[in-house]
DNA sequence: AAAACTATCTTGACGGTGTCAAGTTTTCTC
DNA sequence: GAGAAAACTTGACACCGTCAAGATAGTTTT
């Protein structure tokens, strides 16, 4: 082959980018490693010279997930620096959003498909500044009077913890008709959040 | 073949119960329709008479997987009947427990591999009683104060969420250990627990 | 600038997988 | 006991992850 297409140039990222167009359009069912090199338009071993095996790839896609979490989650509080009340709320609609709008990076990202994940330090990096965004704003709900004081870090964990249990459910389809025929699910969302609160979040 | 055990049985529970020992040994990527076909020892092909395929052999593993969870919150919160202040921790403890002691069956459960789970009437079945029955202890607290009255559906979603979401963080590595140095995980469970209650769970 | 080297990509192979079709064996039914 | 139905085997197919060997393109060395 003498074309002038041998070399890609960013094979790495475009693979990234077809497993998430993957994922997004397929399901994760149709994710190979030779489905997204099919997609990227290389041969089925190409991707052998960017990730060292499936794993690899996955890691890859989980922490580009992260990283659109995490820029939704900025993009979502950051025009609202210094309103801690409306960060919260807003912060844990954005959480839900993306996990229904990208619900199969959600899925990768939170199913246990990736192993060893301290084997990828840029998956680790991205998804302890993840809980960290969301660590800050506890933190400054609770110096605004909105949570009690103290116990940051357990706190944090905790409201993460419930905004990601009952988003998870949700995907799961685990949470009645009976409940959502009543209420939708940022209600459900408020109503947990305010169970923390000192004064009512709306 | 004229031997006497040309017809198994009971090869639906069989290959189940293979699945089941196949996760607990090998972990969910070994699990496969010919492995545990061979665990069963029959062809790889004998499946198919019992389940139309894969997914209704995950559906049947994750529907024993619900069994057994249901089974250990019923036997924490049985015994306990008449003291929901008890039953509540003793049930999120053996929530926990169940996750941990099981992980890759809990992950089959929630991890999003099974789709169209609405076609599985016994999945479906169990896995509202499951939460039947976390929904029930969440009512008798009600009555006895120690939860506010009012919306026990959605106060057992919200503490059901709370639970699963914290407890899969957990299982997903993603709770960081200034927090996990610190406190034992039934100790954040206890805490976000309280954060619903009138009167102090322990 | 030529040569040596390295990174990137292709081709081809291997065993494993889900699934189906066809055939065999056993059990059920009348 | 004959015929039907259920349970199981064998064999095939396309797809998968992975590896080895080779081809091609850039990069570095001299």
């Amino acid at each position: 082959m003498t074309n002038d297409t041998y070399h890609h140039g960013d094979l790495k990222n475009a693979l990234i980018q077809a497993g998430v167009d993957i994922l997004a359009r397929d399901g994760i069912g149709a994710l190979s490693l030779r489905s997204v090199a099919r997609q990227a338009g290389v041969s089925h071993s190409a991707p052998y010279a960017h990730f060292s095996d499936k794993q690899a790839l996955i890691a890859a896609i989980s922490t580009e997930g992260f990283r659109r979490l995490h820029a939704q989650l900025e993009a979502a509080s950051a025009p609202l620096k210094g309103q801690p009340r409306k960060q919260i709320t807003t912060c844990a609609r954005a959480y839900l959003d993306f996990a229904v709008r990208e619900r199969d990076i959600f899925n990768v990202m939170f199913s246990g498909i990736l192993e060893q994940e301290k084997d990828y330090p840029e998956f680790v990096e991205i998804s302890k500044a993840t809980a960290a965004l969301l660590a800050d704003i506890v933190s400054s709900c609770q110096q605004a009077g909105i949570f009690p004081s103290g116990q940051t870090d357990l706190l944090a964990v905790a409201i993460w913890g419930q905004l990601h249990g009952i988003v998870s459910l949700a995907l799961e389809k685990q949470i009645s008709h009976t409940v959502l025929d009543q209420y939708k699910l940022d209600e459900i969302l408020l109503f947990a959040l305010n169970q923390f609160a000192l004064v009512e979040l709306t």
